[in-house]
DNA sequence: GACTAGATAGTACAACTTGA
DNA sequence: TCAAGTTGTACTATCTAGTC
């Protein structure tokens, strides 16, 4: 059970539903060695997703701005598709016309995104992860979600980290396997240096090789 | 490699709105 | 009327792609 079906009703104010989002942020997004604190929100940044559709409008109490468990799954969402490397623009029908329940998987990672990424890494492990597992593809292990369990841990405790590695197949004799640990590279630079330190390795394989 | 232009995410600030 | 909250707009920072 998730921290987000224990919270079934949840309505606050924007300074609670900024608090809460920074309290579940952590337990989202893939591990960061700095633990970065751009990765948190603020009131202001609230608004400008509202602002953008990013987020539905939120209730009013008064004057007051009323945010719902619904506007936490969106803001949840938003921010680990963003952190994954999804530009907002596309994001913004994906998540508004979508109802708690299935964003809620996108978050849990039992659903995946039918949006073109604009990562072609992503992209590639995508359309390999959508791909029937025909017989050169026995080997593969399928990650249970593409992600961590998320919220089993209290806010105050570190999440637990996810050990196992996911194999995918790439082609006749050759498998690669990903740890979790691991960062898709999100800029051609970085692919093109990815790339490189792959074919190093394999070329280092090649002359070890007897 | 250096430079430039464009796109995007996030922030700052002033004006506006609204309830007490 | 005033204070608190919201909104619109412009700005900065950063990144990427294209060109030379």
């Amino acid at each position: 059970m998730s921290a987000l079906t224990v919270l079934p009703d949840w309505i606050g104010t924007l300074e609670a539903f900024v608090e809460l989002a920074n309290d579940t942020l952590p337990h989202i997004l893939p591990f960061d060695k700095t633990g970065r604190a751009k990765d948190e929100v603020n009131a202001r940044l609230v608004r400008h997703y509202t602002t953008q559709g990013l987020l539905d409008e939120p209730l009013k109490s008064g004057r007051e701005a009323r945010y719902t468990r619904r506007h936490l799954l969106q803001l949840l969402v938003l921010r680990r598709l963003m952190h994954e490397g999804h530009g907002a623009t596309p994001l913004q029908k994906i998540l508004r016309g979508r109802d708690d329940d299935a964003l809620e998987a996108l978050l849990l990672g039992t659903a995946t995104l039918d949006v073109q990424p604009g990562n072609p890494a992503l992209e590639y492990l995508q359309n390999l992860r959508a791909t029937p597992p025909p017989s050169a593809l026995l080997g593969i292990v399928p990650r249970p979600t593409p992600q961590a369990p998320l919220f089993e841990s209290p806010p105050d405790a570190k999440p637990e980290r996810p050990e196992r590695y996911v194999r995918f197949f790439v082609q006749p004799g050759l498998e690669l396997h990903v740890g979790p640990d691991f960062q898709l590279p999100k800029t051609r630079t970085e692919r093109d240096r990815l790339a490189d330190a792959l074919l190093a390795a394999l070329d280092t394989l090649r002359r070890t090789k007897p």
